[in-house]
RNA sequence: GGAGGGGUUCCCGAGUGGCCAAAGGGAUCAGACUGUAAAUCUGACGCGAAAGCUUCGGUGGUUCGAAUCCACCUCCCUCCA
């Protein structure tokens, strides 16, 4: 069943690469395995780029075996050189421990703790944080060829390329995380280490110590790069990052961005993202295809993996505000509905009419609608600021107590700003 | 420790005394076209409604005037020891 595992796994486009290819599919099924994938606290929230291995773990235990979120305590505090541009600023311990406490709750809740493959969150901090440096030195260090080291893709850019560099420290990190692999090989019987396609050599690095201290054989398996057809950065709006933490990025923001995924990148991400078979997958693409106009693959996709990260709830919020601003004339709802969408995270704020900001650059601007009051000029020269679905008209500097008069309020205290097609934000009459 | 090279606005990267809020590209935002897609075109892109104010690693200095010159400091890179 579990060569079925790998070649749901391949038709997804899941798979970069194998260490162990040809024994990997025999081994996985033989009997349930235990596997394991490293997160590093480099915040305080996982972001989407996580997603695709968290899943991939979940996909694991799914299919029989016994998945290890490795949270990475130790290793945080190094810092991955891997493909990295430049060296990074170390964090002080107790923000990282913090953080390591965040990612732990964060990892758990895509993957089973009851039953009989049930699964484990592990700290590195664990079994490095006692270890002194000529131990580490003698047992694991001796292990590591220096020659083999600076040959990994993954550092050379540091190495060779001109104005950058690489500290010992960051040179040092694969050793930790191979270590990480022969530890867990050792007491958890784990056996297969996953990650993104970055980590090809710290993985390698593990398989090799763990061979050299115990003998004993491993695998590792590693995931494409997620990569958008337009060659930007996946993961990045002009809010920033994409995080899993409902606190950082809303539901709401969360199933929007998903919403907004390329044509050319949602039937990949319907792959890479859900747990949609691969064949359902392919009569959604073909349904789309046959279809005159918009295609149902990014709604699809928004419902599938927001109901993943936020749950029915959450899901069922982010819809609400979305079918309210997109789909109806939000300025017809009522005030229930109304509260209803501030609760379910539309971005809000009450007007205080005594402190309230004298302009509408200003207000906007403090309230994180724009970045600059800029914008807010070039959106008004273009008539593509509206309350309450009228647009604003002139140009700055404009007087917020003329724009938000109880007359012109929904219901006497709403309004409903938009800024160009996509931005909206509640204000409500204190 | 010695010799050399470098730190420019989110990123890359021009700029070597006034014409510089600083070329060009990327990213980003808004508009048009669309489907809350892509491509394309238009505009914006330090802050400010404006007057104006604040930037070119830091601190002082030279000068009517500095990102550009000088001194010191600091960080990074390369080579040598």
């Amino acid at each position: 069943m579990s060569s079925a595992l790998l070649s749901d796994l391949r038709a997804r486009g899941l798979i970069f690469q194998i260490a162990g290819e040809d024994t990997l599919a025999d081994w996985l099924d033989t009997e349930p395995r235990t596997l394991y994938c490293g997160f590093d606290p480099t915040a305080d929230s996982l972001h989407i780029g996580s997603l695709v291995p968290v899943l991939m773990l979940r996909r694991f235990q799914l299919a029989g075996h016994r998945p290890l979120a490795l949270v990475g305590g130790a290793t945080g505090l190094i810092g991955d050189p891997s493909f990295k541009a430049s060296e990074r600023n170390l964090n002080t311990p107790d923000v990282v421990a913090n953080w390591v406490n965040k990612l732990q709750h964060q990892v758990s809740q895509f993957i089973d703790f009851e039953g009989e493959n049930s699964a484990k969150v592990v700290n590195n901090l664990d079994w490095t944080t006692g270890m002194d440096v000529l131990t580490f030195l003698r047992d694991v260090g001796k292990h590591f060829s220096i020659n083999n080291m600076i040959q990994k893709e993954s550092v050379k850019q540091r190495i060779e390329r001109e104005g950058s560099g690489i500290s010992f420290t960051e040179f040092t990190y694969m050793i930790l995380q191979s270590y990480d692999f022969s530890e867990l090989y050792l007491h958890h019987d784990c056996g297969l280490q996953i990650g993104g396609s970055d980590q090809w050599g710290n993985i390698t690095g593990g398989i090799d110590l763990t061979r050299r201290l115990h003998g004993g054989q491993v695998f590792g398996l590693t995931m494409p790069l997620v990569e958008k057809a337009d060659g930007t950065k996946f993961g990045k709006t002009e809010t920033g990052t994409i995080w899993l933490d409902a606190h950082k990025t809303s539901p709401y923001s969360f199933y929007q961005f998903w919403l907004n995924t390329s044509d050319k990148d949602v039937y990949k991400f319907l792959r890479y993202f859900t747990f949609l078979s691969v064949e359902k997958i392919a009569e959604i693409e073909e349904a789309d295809a046959q279809r005159e106009g918009r295609p149902e693959g990014q709604q699809i996709l928004a419902d599938e993996v927001t109901q993943l990260v936020h749950g029915a709830e959450g899901l069922a919020a982010a819809q609400r505000i979305t079918q309210a601003l997109f789909v109806g004339e939000a300025y017809t709802l009522g005030p229930d509905d109304l509260e209803q969408l501030a609760l379910d995270g539309l971005p809000t704020t009450p007007l205080k009419s005594s402190e309230i900001a004298p302009t509408l650059t200003q207000l906007l601007s403090d309230v994180g609608m724009v970045t600059s009051g800029k914008q807010v000029k070039d959106a008004l020269k273009n008539r593509a600021v509206f309350i309450n679905g009228v647009p604003v008209e002139g140009a700055p500097p404009i007087d917020t107590a003329l724009c938000f008069r109880s007359e012109n309020a929904l219901h006497g205290k709403y309004w409903i700003v938009r800024l160009g097609k996509k931005k909206y934000h509640l204000f409500t009459a204190e």
